[in-house]
RNA sequence: GUGGGUGUAGCUCAGAUUGGUUAGAGCGCCAGGUUGUGGCCCUGGAGGCCGUGGGUUCAAGUCCCAUUACCCACCCCA
């Protein structure tokens, strides 16, 4: 065992991994620029004021998994435990909404919580989030959900579902949420104890509860579609119908609800079957009210995180991706030819052939199976015999054939 | 924070129930043979304080206690 190991939570995402992190990142970056976004980069660190009053005092984010620490001036400052409150500061801080038109931003890279890890949760995890600001329509709703989906799909994952809830808005919310607590609080007894405790900070949050006890009593509770208004269900319906005119398939769910206090309206959800019981991929909504309790203008806002660990977890299992070798493959038989092999392979590369080199000693045996397994196409052989004539030996690893490349003239390859 | 499982070679894991001399396999690595110079095959080699600390015993990878890390689930969330 090494004397020292990475911190709980946090991983080494090692070569092999990488290449599909990019993958992954190189095609949220396309889709969203074909959406009309820009990159916004926030800082990793916030003040620890921020997150509380954005996320809701009385979430498990903030009550006991924040990274906060006091720094050397005598500051409360916090890791972010998740992405929208930097951004929404940001928006803030810069005017970014003076403009005349919509703001639409995204973010990609790690977040912080201090949670127990499982599969698909870790203390450092990566999100990318997606905010589109000062559009209060349907439409950008529909449209935010439909580049998760492209995003999600031209990655190639499948045996997704797409859910939807509407939460309401200050006008109709308060009146569900009376309705609810009403109807619980007769039943209080037989719900779980996070329940019981939930039915006063934060109600709607038992319509999830995963125990049979609690679900069981949330069975016949009154259901916020009955309660929305005519505006909120307005909203709704030109979002579900706008999903249903590209084909985009969803379904409702009354009982999905966010974690985050600050959602309004629409809120949706991609789920996964694959993944055992962390099984969001992605999560958003609607929060029209944050920016002004962050002291900012009344800016409406929608957005969604997703949780790149899992999309890659997910990948993992659906794909075994072919690693993609160099062009060219080095192997050095003498040590008098270093020299030569060295200008040699930087040539090639400057021509931009990728070419990998191995300078350490070891039988030509070796040196060819290492290249196999390097994938490389060629094999170029540089010993005492090429050196003499001034040719390297190039070897196509696939049809046996051999050419000569110049030492002194690779350009002419 | 609460459960359950697992820590043995670089990797994947046997061995533990029924303690007993030098702890094994496959893959990988190194050397050699075969080959048209690599892939297949054959021979040999290196590599382990059996997670850590204590205990029981003549004797512990194996039994007991503690501890730690990882995994999975609860919870929470993306």
């Amino acid at each position: 065992m090494p004397a020292l190991t990475a911190i709980r939570g946090f991983r080494d995402i090692l070569p092999k991994e990488a290449d599909l992190w990019r993958e992954v990142e190189e095609k949220a970056r396309q889709v969203l620029d074909r959406f009309d976004f820009s990159e916004l980069r926030p800082p990793i660190m916030e003040r620890t004021e921020l997150f509380q009053r954005t996320i809701g005092a009385a979430t498990d984010i903030v009550e006991k998994e924040m990274y906060t620490m006091e720094d050397r001036g005598g500051d409360l400052i916090t890791l972010r435990p998740e992405a929208t409150a930097g951004m929404v500061r940001a928006l803030i801080e810069h005017n970014l909404h003076e403009g005349g038109r919509a703001t639409k931003v995204f973010c990609l890279g790690p977040m912080f919580r201090y949670e127990r890890p499982q599969k698909g949760r870790l203390r450092q995890f990566h999100q990318l989030d997606v905010e589109i600001f000062s559009d209060p329509g349907p439409h950008a709703d529909a449209e935010i959900i439909v580049l998760l989906r492209d995003f999600l799909a031209e990655l190639g994952l499948t045996n997704l579902s797409i859910v939807l809830n509407s939460l309401g808005c200050p006008v109709c919310r308060p009146v569900y949420r009376e309705n609810l607590v009403a109807f619980l609080e007769k039943r209080k007894g037989k719900l779980c104890p996070d329940c019981q405790r939930r039915l006063g900070l934060n109600p709607l949050r038992i319509l999830d509860c995963k125990s049979e006890a609690c679900q069981a009593e949330v069975k016949g509770a009154p259901t916020f579609s009955k309660f929305w208004c005519p505006e909120c269900q307005a909203h709704f319906g030109v979002v579900k119908s706008s999903l249903s005119k590209l084909g985009l398939a969803h379904e409702l769910d009354e009982r999905l609800v966010r974690g985050l206090d600050y959602y309004t309206r629409t809120t949706f959800e991609v789920r996964s079957g694959d993944l055992g019981s962390q099984s969001a991929v992605a999560g958003g909504g609607r929060y029209d009210g944050l920016c002004r309790e962050l002291g900012g203008p009344d800016l409406p806002a929608i957005g969604f995180a997703a949780g790149l660990e899992r999309i890659i977890l997910l990948l993992r299992a659906q794909k075994p991706k072919a690693p993609k070798g160099p062009d060219y493959y080095a192997a050095v038989l003498a040590p008098e030819a270093m020299e030569s092999a060295f200008v040699l392979v930087q040539a090639l590369r400057a021509r931009g052939l990728r070419v990998a080199v191995d300078w350490a000693p070891g039988s030509l045996k070796n040196r060819l199976k290492r290249a196999d397994k390097a994938a490389a196409a060629k094999v170029i052989m540089i010993g005492p015999n090429e050196l003499a004539s001034g040719q390297a030996t190039v070897r196509d690893l696939l049809t046996k054939e051999q050419v000569s490349l110049p030492i002194d003239k690779p350009e002419v390859f």
